[in-house]
DNA sequence: TTGTATGCGTTATCAA
DNA sequence: TTGATAACGCATACAA
């Protein structure tokens, strides 16, 4: 049934090509693959230059067999916003570009019982060399667990520390969205609207924790009225729009827990003929491309999430990126609040 | 280096112990895994139990090393729209989730002009059975016959015809925006501008070809200050729809050859004040999460991506995939033209 | 510092 | 229809 896959032209050169033309055993060979330290220079540059002379790459389905272990790392995911996830696999790809790993993705149902199971037999046929989980599955300490019982490494991206540095890479989303509240509150804002992230969410926890932070700071409370659920979609955005802006005395602007809902508080604002941002600010978080496309373009917060691709994949194997390459530290990254259009001071009424 | 990767526990069980327990030969287990042909019911349903009863996974590596093949799909893209990099994902692995196949991948830079060096050595390292190529790379011959001599399968997605049907699987774009602009003209509009896609992609072409068959079935033409130079971005948008809308005589539609440059229309449309859609109707193409974020939501062309990415891997690996699985016939899916809010009547002016 | 023999888990060959 | 044995390309243990 599945034929004909058969590469026209010579066969790849092997080791033991490699090794019989710089007349030295496959072993040897072997060793300057994998930069053993126990070697002249004359034998590793006769190795070299056989290698290169005869386009040698080693067979990465060998190794794999020989290692025990795939030249690979997985991106697991469960992510509803797609930006992000290809930011991410962008800042990995990045990271390993020079090395010999290669990057498989694995989107997870977070939803299902079956999920751990699931990941479970992935990572025993695939055996990669590690696994980065990206939010919100990186809070499942389930998933952690079992990554540790494989033996297989990973790296958990979250907005808070999850785990140790070794484990973790995190940016600081509750700092920076008090600072982002704090402008509003310096414009001369005093009824601030809530709309949240979904419930169990840590993301969204930490943002509503920078919130109340700010808040309080400034000696503001949230009226229940003004703290509306959501869970991160459009739809949700529109409900809570709806909500705030029917109030006898609204807000006078709204931080929302992501652009997406942001946007549709956005809707709601332009049906009612309520004005952005003169009659109402709006703050998002993600720096989607949805807030620029936007009008008018939306305030929020951006979080590295390339930067943090490249710091995942520093972090979860810095054995096998090129020995040159410049791995920096630090597990937290800096977010950033972007202002843009959809904030001004609260007109006077 | 790159040490404590040993899982605990007792080691997975290998074809041998499968072979042991059933009491035939290593061989025999194999053509069981393989769905050969030649076993007696009897052997192979030992065999079954054996594995069943040992929990044994056969090992890709090995196998990988065996057939000189890597159980992988590949996937090349160097396509700026997330949403859909990532929804062609899920349809692929859709398809071959009850499979035995991992899907890779892989972005490309088009730009560079090391583009096809690096798919040709991703490729020759991977050893994957297959790949899938993504607009706008999949326009690229070269990439097509490179796979080809490598003996690697590919399909190509386009909106249009590329290859012969076992080779590409494609939307009927063109149709889709003619009878997108045939609903502009039925409502009144006869001043329709348009903003084209950036030169030489084959998606732009499709799209302008649909526009301007719709514009000569109604005798309308297209005069040069209507016809807008674009690139798929938002800043595109912005520069077409300044131009547009700072002529004596404006449009009273604008058709833009993706939701991003409508976007960037959008918003100027409302930063000069002028009414979406009261005095000017837009339609985009895509329907990216953009075109409902923007107020007002933005009528598109919805190309069916995910179900082409399900048709894409079916097509690419059919012997791979579940026996029972039921493989869909066609190579042309059908785009649908989305009316949302965006689009109305000319008023009189 | 380098080489030899052996193993990794599977499939292919060819004979039985 | 099955099985013994040799690949597949590379890494490891142990010798030299």
């Amino acid at each position: 049934m599945a034929a004909q896959n058969k590469g026209p032209g010579g066969k790849q050169p092997t080791i033991n090509d490699v090794a019989a033309l710089a007349g030295v055993s496959k072993k040897t060979v072997s060793r300057v693959i994998n930069r053993s330290e126990f070697l002249t220079d004359k034998t590793r540059a006769a190795v070299e230059r056989a290698i290169e002379q005869l386009g040698f790459v080693p067979n990465p389905q060998a190794r794999a067999l020989a290692f025990r272990r795939n030249f690979l790392i997985a991106l697991l995911h469960d992510n509803p916003n797609a930006q992000t996830v290809l930011n991410f696999q962008r800042g990995v790809l990045d990271a390993i570009k020079d090395s010999d790993l290669a990057l498989l993705v694995r989107p997870v149902d977070r939803g299902s019982d079956k999920m751990l199971d699931d990941v479970r037999t992935f990572l025993e046929k695939q055996r990669p060399i590690g696994a980065l989980l990206l939010p919100p599955i990186s809070e499942n300490d389930d998933l952690a667990a079992l990554c540790e019982n494989l033996g297989v490494r990973y790296v958990r991206i979250g907005s808070a520390p999850l785990d140790d540095a070794k484990h973790c890479i995190s940016s600081n989303d509750r700092e920076v969205v008090a600072e982002a509240v704090r402008r509003l509150i310096a414009l001369g804002h005093r009824r601030i609207g809530f709309v949240r992230g979904p419930v169990g969410f840590r993301s969204a926890a930490e943002r509503e924790t920078g919130f109340l932070e700010a808040l309080a700071e400034a000696g503001l409370d949230l009226p229940p009225a003004f703290n509306a659920p959501g869970n991160y979609r459009y739809t949700a955005g529109i409900e809570a729009g709806e909500a705030l802006l029917s109030l006898a005395t609204p807000p006078t602007a709204i931080f929302c827990s992501n652009d997406e809902m942001a946007a549709g508080v956005m809707s709601v604002a332009h049906s009612k003929g309520v004005k952005v941002p003169e009659q109402l600010s709006i703050i998002g978080f993600d720096d989607s491309p949805t807030a620029t496309h936007i009008w008018p373009a939306l305030s929020t917060v951006r979080w590295p999430i390339h930067e943090m691709g490249v710091r995942a994949a520093q972090t979860l194997v810095p054995d096998f990126l090129a020995p040159g390459a410049k791995v920096a530290e630090g597990a937290v990254l800096a977010s950033t609040f972007v202002e843009r259009q959809s904030v001004a001071p609260p007109s006077a009424n």
